[in-house]
DNA sequence: TAATAAACGCAACTGAATTGCGTTTATTTT
DNA sequence: AAAATAAACGCAATTCAGTTGCGTTTATTA
């Protein structure tokens, strides 16, 4: 059932249930996230599209997307920009919610999401914490040398 | 006692103790890392020496504290390179231990170390975790408005 | 004090990310 | 459905943090 229902997904629905405009492009990028469940550098979008679009698409295209809640950034061991799929039940284009953590491995650099995981914070009194961020970093299961 | 023997401290010997030539410019930056206890961003420091000092010197110097234990980076909200004195317990040319905390303020861009915060990670069974960052973001004390 | 190694400054370079602007494509309005 | 409006696109040029090469200066070691 549900992966049936995924299968069915219409990108270009999402995209105008969120403000985007339905082009070919955003299309094939939302469901290049939907289907690659891992998070995405743009070194990886501009591997999958070639060269059928250029990078500056690329970079407004996913700003649009952040702005408008279906991804969000998710930190990257190098320091370049990587995003992942907001989980629909947290994101929308009016609240945001990215508090749990990330795990980023060394070997393959990318970024798993820990939803679990939200520390107590007890020593910040006075202090307006609007987010949070936990970064494991080291190997993951795939790249651990036995 | 302790306020009389950090007035004393001796930077050049730190420096040498640390394997690091002791240049009367790295003296300086030493000495504005304990002075200022705050972290410091490369503007920062370049801000401080003006003139005086080529940024290349200011990014290999950086580069050999770390390298030698004396200093750690922190995460900077803007993704930009930012340094925080090493504590003296923790850290050596050899081993490293930065698992702790920090705040960033979104407004003073300011970073604040938590000694006392380690969330437990449960979930990454086959995970090899090698090292722990958690980022908090929002408005320090100082910039909160009431 | 000489020999060796590290630090320094300058200029040029790199590369991710951004900006401006004219054109194309999508959405909204009539 | 056509016209008006708004958003997306591509290209070229730009920005800017950070890096590299190399010849010179300064510090450390023998």
């Amino acid at each position: 059932m549900r992966l049936k229902h995924k299968d069915s997904l219409d990108y270009g629905l999402i995209l105008s249930n969120n403000g985007i405009s339905r082009t070919k492009f955003r299309i094939q990028l939302l469901n290049l996230f939907f289907t690659s469940k891992r998070s995405l550098s743009i070194e990886d979008i501009l591997k999958c599209f070639a060269d059928s679009i250029n990078k500056v698409t690329v970079y407004r295209s996913l700003e649009s997307f952040e702005r408008k809640g279906l991804i969000h950034k998710v930190p990257d061991s190098n320091n370049l920009k990587r995003y992942s799929l907001c989980k629909q039940e947290e994101c929308n284009p009016v609240s945001h919610n990215h508090n749990h953590g990330h795990f980023i491995c060394y070997s393959c650099n990318e970024t798993f999401c820990l939803q679990d995981v939200k520390p107590e914070i007890t020593c910040l009194e006075g202090f307006d914490v609007k987010e949070l961020r936990l970064t494991l970093e080291g190997y993951c299961r795939d790249c651990t040398i036995n």
